[in-house]
DNA sequence: TTCAGGATGTACT
DNA sequence: GTACATCCTGAAC
């Protein structure tokens, strides 16, 4: 299965948000499990132009460098104290820009994700538990062990410990869109319709 | 089923 | 000191 290149990334933030629909996040722990999902749900964070991106109007400070980073590295950063979001530096170097994975679905290794979520089997999970199992940043980043020691990942690494799958990308016709959650501090921006879902 | 409130620590003012 | 790209719990309905 092919893995995703920097071209993939190094476009408008707002495709390559739609683009990302279906592809695969594949995690490769440190005794070589690789644990994937399929991505359902993201957002797309423009510094040019958007109020709610952390490195609005090329702000530049020790969280938000990152971003400046070339197309096709990991944004990783912890928020509320307790909780990691995982974002894919897009457009080029220099350009701050990501797309936030807001939610995705297990395909491999779905019982080493629910153990790190709710430390059961996949099958032993509750309705509510399986409702509510990586639909969300916080979730997602617990379920595939992800925090601030894998920012600035390369994701475009052939036996990397994250990269991200071509697997089967989503019908246009399927996608929804609608406004980003989370950001109504973000004046005119919190109206922008970069959030994009299956 | 929905909702209010609290947890928790880092970045930035 | 304040805000934060969130999530979980428990209570009310």
């Amino acid at each position: 299965m092919d893995i995703l290149t920097q071209e993939f990334y190094a476009r408008d933030t707002r495709e390559v948000a739609r683009d990302l629909l279906g592809r695969e996040i594949v995690r490769v722990l440190a005794d070589g499990t690789a644990l994937a999902c399929r991505i359902t749900e993201t957002e797309a964070y423009i510094g040019r132009l958007d109020k709610a991106c952390h490195a609005y109007g090329y702000r530049h400070t020790p969280r938000t460098e990152t971003l400046f980073a070339p197309p096709g590295r990991t944004y990783l950063y912890l928020i509320y104290g307790m909780y990691h979001c995982l974002n894919f530096v897009t457009e080029a170097e220099g350009e701050p820009a990501a797309v936030l994975i807001r939610g995705a679905v297990p395909i491999e290794n779905g019982d080493i994700i629910a153990k790190n979520r709710f430390g059961c089997k996949e099958k032993d999970m509750t309705p509510y538990q399986q409702k509510n199992f990586l639909n969300g940043p916080g979730k997602l980043c617990r379920g595939l062990a992800l925090t601030r020691a894998e920012n600035g990942l390369d994701l475009t690494q052939p036996g990397g410990e994250l990269y991200v799958r071509s697997g089967i990308p989503s019908d246009p016709a399927a996608i929804h869109t609608g406004k980003r959650i989370g950001i109504d501090y973000a004046e005119e921006a919190a109206d922008f319709p970069w959030r994009f879902w299956t």
